[in-house]
DNA sequence: AATGGCACTCCGACCCCTCGAGTGCCAGCG
DNA sequence: CGCTGGCACTCGAGGGGTCGGAGTGCCATT
């Protein structure tokens, strides 16, 4: 049904698309690309392309723009991702390696993303269900208030304000701090409720309610969907497209949730790098977008993900090459760290 | 030179341009306010005040538009800020009161801020300069690295990892704890360079190399222009001005910049509302915005200032309002933590 | 199956015109 | 002297008409 000249044929449409933002015509693409036919020909393709619906005329007459599933096709089987140049490699390796801390990598990374591709950037940071307890701290502030720190072996550090019921005295903060540290230091996440449930039945009755509250912070902090953070970033990258601008309200409403930002990422935790294209993406506003996701971690497993969001209309070979490299670099940089 | 028709003439067209958005004739001045007079005579004021430049005409015969300077002998001399309504005033308490922390907090405020006045919202974090240390907390990572965490009493809370040259005993490291808590604790941020310098004598000299490293990491922390944080949020309001559209990708881009953001709520920690219209902005392509900002604080003095970012043709007496009233539900909410 | 030819469609650019809102100026009036 | 009504002028927005080019679909031919 759809031969290898046709395929083609997809292919230089949606490679002059993406580079003009024009429709094109069956004339001027016979004369950009050695196709070996003549324009005539070209039409009877791409009249079976639009068939099938992977191309679409704004009007008749007018040239052919690619549909979703037309760019769906043109990123699984067409289009191979290209390589980096080393100047890039080395830009991206230079861009994250002074960076001092977890918060400052996240930065770092989200700007170079949107500075490398030209769209809108999003960085995850490593997920706590995925990550293991390196320390957990525990400060009176004053006599109502403590503040639980946990620190994960990814460099993540998340604090929480504990409103207590009554202070600890000194030597019990003491012991629960390291017993808190003996219980769950070391292990993964999603294993701390059960290790701390029977920590209150070690403490006098009059700490006990206190303990509790603190363990219950502990857990809250952890839970899925509660404990992800996302940074943001090029945004200004939006306005580039001034046909989208009656889109681009929406869009950036959207980008200032976070639990949209979280489904745009996507859920899978796979390392590949996965396009999710306008319609598929089903996130409202987001339906003329693409997004493109790549997760990362230490080279044993992926922690979190990172991607871009963009019009449907880009450049998917090369941003697929650069939203995986970042991955990449980050996975590294986690590892020393 | 400007009597009280003309100041009123030039009042009616400010708060008719911030509706429409459109360039107001004398025909439709006298018709919408009652000035007493027929359209010829406030032609001849308009004159008058386009010749002071108060007022300017996109082309001839066209309607006026005010000028920044017009914008600026309104809100100083021709309005008044309005009181916010009942409604209003719950709203923001309500908004603000379920908070559990100072993120949250901040966060909130922003998105509130951004809600209330229809534009791009900036809430600075209280700057530790004018704040006190509540409490230091020191814990060893692993064999190189330290977390130094800050706590001020306004529940602003500073992590830094610090890489070290050897790690600290146990005991060394509690002592080293005691002892910044001792030198600093309840002490102005601003002071803590002069409180631990003789710290490193204290310690053997194999430890004393480790020591000024955290010393030198928690000066850098405290170091003004390197610890201030800003939030944002709201900048889908942005696309609201259609006309701007030329305009959004760099105001885009320069709200991307912390040190941008820094310079638009301003120096000062002057606690009344401040106004800055247009070209006096001197930040590179904000000369089209204008911005509102206020210092907040608990009663006894500003810890940092908030503010918004919208086109000069806003409706600054509302707006004005509701920044001030933000302003000030934050201070009390801080007086309470 | 591929091609050249041909008639057809339609958008966008351009021009022209008109209309209306707005202005500046001036003479007259209280 | 200040205000007013009248008047001629200007200019942009919008409607309508024309034209050219790019593109298409179809068909007979190779």
């Amino acid at each position: 049904m759809l031969d290898d000249r046709k395929l083609s044929v997809l292919r230089a449409i949606v490679e002059d698309y993406v580079r003009t933002h024009e429709p094109v015509g069956s004339k001027n693409l016979v004369e950009r690309h050695s196709l070996g036919v003549s324009p005539a020909t070209i039409r009877n393709d791409m009249a079976v392309l639009e068939e099938e619906g992977f191309i679409a005329q704004p009007h008749t007459s007018a040239g052919r723009v690619p549909t979703d599933k037309g760019y769906r096709l043109f990123v699984d089987r067409l289009s191979q991702v290209k390589p980096l140049s080393p100047a890039e490699r080395r830009a991206i390796e230079n861009f994250l390696a002074g960076a001092v801390d977890l918060d400052d990598v996240m930065g770092r990374s989200v700007r170079l993303l949107a500075q490398i591709t030209r769209q809108v950037a999003l960085v995850q940071y490593p997920s706590l269900t995925s990550s293991s307890v390196r320390h957990i701290e525990l400060v009176a502030l004053s006599e109502h208030r403590m503040l639980l720190v946990l620190i994960a072996d990814t460099g993540r550090i998340e604090q929480r304000v504990v409103e207590v019921p009554a202070a600890l005295s000194e030597s019990d903060l003491g012991r629960l701090r390291s017993l808190l540290n003996e219980a769950v230091g070391g292990g993964s996440f999603t294993t701390v409720a059960d290790r701390v449930a029977d920590l209150p039945q070690r403490f006098d009755e009059s700490s006990r309610p206190t303990v509790s509250v603190v363990l219950a912070t502990l857990l809250e902090t952890v839970v899925e969907r509660h404990e992800e953070r996302i940074v943001l970033g090029g945004t200004a990258n939006l306005a580039r497209y001034v046909d989208g601008f009656a889109h681009l309200q929406p869009v950036l409403e959207a980008l200032e949730e976070q639990m949209v930002l979280l489904r745009l990422l996507g859920e899978t935790r796979a390392e590949a790098v996965t396009v999710t294209i306008g319609h598929e993406n089903l996130v409202a506003g987001m339906s003329s977008t693409s997004v493109i996701s790549a997760g990362y971690g230490p080279q044993d497993g992926t922690v979190a993900r990172l991607g871009i969001v963009g019009p449907t209309h880009m450049d998917y070979p090369s941003t697929m090459a650069s939203v995986r490299a970042v991955a990449r670099y980050l996975g590294q940089l986690l590892n020393n760290e």
